[in-house]
DNA sequence: GTGAAAGCGCTAACAC
DNA sequence: GTGTTAGCGCTTTCAC
């Protein structure tokens, strides 16, 4: 039926756990050894039991990638997160478990719970905006769980990825400046998610290094979703002074903003300048094509893994890897309009 | 430590049998018996370990996803059903594994081995176009794995979720034709998928009952994304009588579509109607809102499970379940432009 | 460097 | 209806 470890055993001729040994990258093996039981290993097809490798021992080669349900950004940000982890894995021979989380509605940590006591799951990779909530921070410390963050807030200490959102931001609202914009309009992500503080503190350095006054007035708040930058834009737009720009703290809500543009017959970017952030599909499907700034999503998510691999292989204590950004300069962004 | 099934059963005051066939639904429990190990279970929070019962059992517990990591539709569309899968997956229970495959690249039958021999898969969910691939389904019945398909092109014996895509298309066209439309476009799919067969279908079905003359001119090739979408759309503005409507086979295109008709300088819906398929909420995120098919893509998912759920708890054979679709009119079809 | 024995937590096949 | 025994395929502990 199937091999299994005793089969390789017994056709190299030593001990199960030397098979054992060799499988786990114990380095208590004879060289030539190893090379008899991998070569066994090989021609049997031998592929080990991760039920039986989870119930004999303390590992269980299972990660968890936990995401909040409700507060998520855009779906398409999560599934390249997604494929990124399943790379790492791939890599590694783990499996990922998806668990997606609702941090509104208080039992998410009795949901953490069961995964760990039940899948004995041996890490965790999170995004935004699960890595900066302290109670699921310190449940996981307390199981004794090991975890990498994408993009989380406190980056001392942490382990996974991370850009440097705010210096993005800041490039990429002083280019919008050069162009000639003065009146340059910010809309804000969910407050919880890093990632709004950071482009919202850019936009800030922006205005700051170029010597341009910081006007509240130009800063809404939004939600990252499509909807909220049409309402956002709205606002804005009913402003006595209305921008000539407005950088958008994601791709979707800039998408809302040139929908609210439309809607009220002002052309992009004759009339209004649009940016974004992430550069997801969106911002190529859009008329005209939005300039935002590039985040390798997908690297991130390998990267983030194997940075909780090295710490589950005992390799070392995990780093949180700076991955780099890039602007995208499109259509949607031009000199502003002259002043009638 | 760990609270164990023997536990339990040493509190109830029963034998570990008794307690392992609570767990597992077996009939043959007297009910007051049950009751006292349910609530024992209850009070010492018992959960059980899927690595022990897959070691053990027959079963572990798990399904896999299957998609393909070429030619799949848009992610959102991927990310809903997994949603749907996982709703399905907690309400019985079960644990889910993410599995990408690369339909071209031979060597996905042997992905689907490891998968199975390793992990001991109960079961697999499968998205177009895995559903048809004859190799993969041949190895999945050889491997005796239960399987249950999201809109499967051969429905007789097929279990899963299908929706009638043909006449969704069908009546999308001919409410164009009711506005006035003679000269309507179709922008198909990849060819591997059931949708892009059926939806054309659909267009010519509409055609014909409304007694108008079929012109493969106006059908022309996609691949299901955006840029495909823009192609195809300038090919068809290439033509010397133009369309004054554009039916593509899914959002994605149909937003491409939208697109060249902005470099075009044509007026969507004035000079263009354009019509999508899937609602996807990108079809919202456009301007104009994009007239569409809205297919419940996460209700998809969480039935097709469910169906597999009722064969691997043998309760039955499972069925195709069909889902309504319904159609989405919004503000980029109206009537086509006078003649000039 | 390598091996022997015990057991992880559960279910299968039987008996009662 | 319920219990007993054996064993799933590995890793652990400890001995050599």
């Amino acid at each position: 039926m199937r091999v299994r470890l005793e089969d390789v055993a017994r056709a190299t001729g030593v001990s199960p756990k030397t098979v054992s040994r060799v499988l786990n990258e114990e380095p208590s093996v004879k060289e030539s050894t190893r090379q008899r039981v991998l070569a066994a290993m090989e021609s049997m097809n031998y592929r080990p039991s991760p039920a039986a490798r989870g119930l004999a021992g303390s590992r269980s080669f299972l990660i968890a990638m936990l995401y909040d349900n409700n507060d998520n950004p855009a779906s398409t940000y999560l599934a390249e997160i997604q494929d990124g982890v399943l790379d790492a894995c791939d890599a590694h021979r783990y499996s990922m478990m998806v668990c997606p989380l609702r941090l509104r509605g208080q039992d998410f940590i009795r949901r953490v719970d069961a995964l760990v006591a039940e899948h004995h799951i041996d890490g965790v990779i999170m995004t935004p905006p699960l890595t900066d909530n302290a109670a699921l921070l310190r449940r996981l410390k307390e199981l004794g769980v090991p975890y990498a963050s994408i993009s989380p807030q406190h980056r001392e200490g942490s382990i996974g990825v991370c850009m440097d959102e705010q210096h993005a931001a800041k490039v990429l609202v002083e280019h919008l400046i050069e162009l000639g914009h003065r009146c340059i309009a910010h809309i804000v992500g969910i407050a919880s998610h890093g990632a709004s503080r950071w482009r919202l503190q850019g936009y800030k350095d922006a205005l700051a290094a170029a010597g341009l006054p910081f006007d509240p007035h130009y800063v809404v708040q939004g939600e990252f979703t499509f909807g909220s930058g049409v309402m956002a834009a709205r606002q804005l737009f009913a402003l006595p002074q209305e921008p000539t720009a407005i950088f958008a703290a994601n791709d979707d809500m800039a998408a809302g903003v040139m929908w609210a543009a439309n809607e009220r017959g002002l052309k992009v970017p004759r009339d209004l300048s649009v940016c974004g952030f992430d550069d997801t599909p969106l911002a190529t499907q859009l008329w005209p094509p939005l300039s935002t700034v590039r985040q390798p999503s997908r690297d991130m998510g390998k990267l983030a893994t194997l940075q909780l691999m090295e710490v589950l292989r005992g390799r070392g204590t995990g780093l949180l890897v700076q991955v780099p950004y890039s602007l995208q300069w499109r259509e949607s962004t031009s000199t502003p309009p002259q002043k009638s």
